[in-house]
DNA sequence: CTCGATCCGTTACGCATTTCACAAAGGTCC
DNA sequence: GGACCTTTGTGAAATGCGTAACGGATCGAG
């Protein structure tokens, strides 16, 4: 029962999540599989493949309440609590992410923020004070929290993403285009927009718009 | 020969090539699949069976030449060229996005603009125009690019990447949280940070810092 | 209450991808 | 030049994952 879930499933649930979410805003109590999949873009089997990892949720004949499907989803997901983050590297980038406000209704605020900039440090970046990344350690052991966000040059990325570990961290989030080592005990995530359209223009190198 | 190349291995030929460009840089000038593997965290067995889907670049009992194997992945994967860019939304993270300079060193120019919001259109962006999104399609055929990108509210994502097929691109990078549908000659990519977030918090649910 | 239609949960199957393992090819040292 | 070490390229095995298929539950109609 307590097998192993493949983390590609993990990384569907909160998809589903979302449109159950869509749906409970526009009034609807069921959903069936086959509904979900064709407004998500996956096959029916798949996602009742994903939530059999979890349990039985959906009434034959009928489909899934959304509300209660969406409750549990937020439960298995951990979405259904708040959850702090840490920012580190308060440049454009940086700087963006602790003011952008799409994270706080999902549960994720920013309690603080690192820069190695002394000429940051000291300052206040949408509401949060900037402190030096040397003290990352010591001001998340008096002020803990669950997730790690760098966005900091390529270079110093390692460096911060382990100063993070050594503060207990095990969730992270990483803006810096590098490829960055984690114990197996933490969870790290990608976003690299350079690689992603690199990957993409493999695929349109006979359509090629501008060479015309 | 012209066998169907898996995508996962298409994404990760950019993350060989981003080593390949620090190696090259550091003057390194052979490196062994071994070293290579080490270095970026995956097998070496994985880099030498992506390689050969494309042909035989190495030397046994030597490595693969860092230059050399870094300029064919480039040309495999079309880096060698320009690509053309055009970003719809242009509010607070669309801007980011086009004043960005981290995409023009890879060979990504933005050359257009879009928003929805009669107060932008007119006004220039990082040295870029914007022009109304409803002109996707004119301004596209007159000028054309490659890639598009989306930055817009989740419900307006699907209508503008509609456009943007309709306006010829076959590849669209979306930051819109919401997934959307492309014709199969389309290829898509999602960046997705709130998604990102959520598929880690499954992980940590037992380590909860904050919690405390 | 019975019939028919719907749709879940699960098992079995098959494809896709990763890993393994080894022959063959270079290179080096003496 | 021969012995030895390294490392590639590649078929074959193993693993992981998605899809298909079906028994059985639920519902609504008449």
């Amino acid at each position: 029962m307590a097998l192993e879930i493949p983390e590609v499933v993990i990384n569907r649930l909160p998809v589903y999540a979302r449109a159950l979410a869509a749906l409970a805003e526009s009034g609807e109590t069921v959903v069936s599989s086959q509904a979900l999949g064709e407004h998500l873009g996956v096959t029916p089997a798949q996602i009742r493949k994903d939530l059999s990892y979890f349990g039985r949720f959906g009434k034959q004949g009928r489909g899934y309440n959304v509300q209660g499907l969406l409750r549990t989803l937020r439960e298995i997901l951990g979405l259904d609590r708040q959850w702090r983050v840490a920012v580190v590297g308060v440049g454009r980038l940086g700087a963006a992410i602790v003011e952008y406000g799409g994270f706080r209704p999902h549960g994720f605020t920013v309690t603080s923020a690192f820069d190695a900039d002394p000429a940051v440090v000291g300052s206040v970046v949408g509401g949060v004070p900037v402190r030096h990344s040397d003290d990352i350690e010591e001001v998340l052991a008096a002020s803990p929290v669950d997730i790690g966000v760098v966005a900091v040059p390529a270079h110093s990325a390692q460096g911060v993403v382990d100063r993070l570990v050594r503060a207990g961290i095990h969730a992270i989030l990483n803006y810096a285009p590098s490829m960055v080592h984690v114990p197996s005990d933490v969870t790290i995530r990608q976003i690299d927009p350079v690689l992603a359209m690199q990957g993409m223009t493999y695929y349109i190198k006979g359509t090629d718009n501008a060479a015309k």
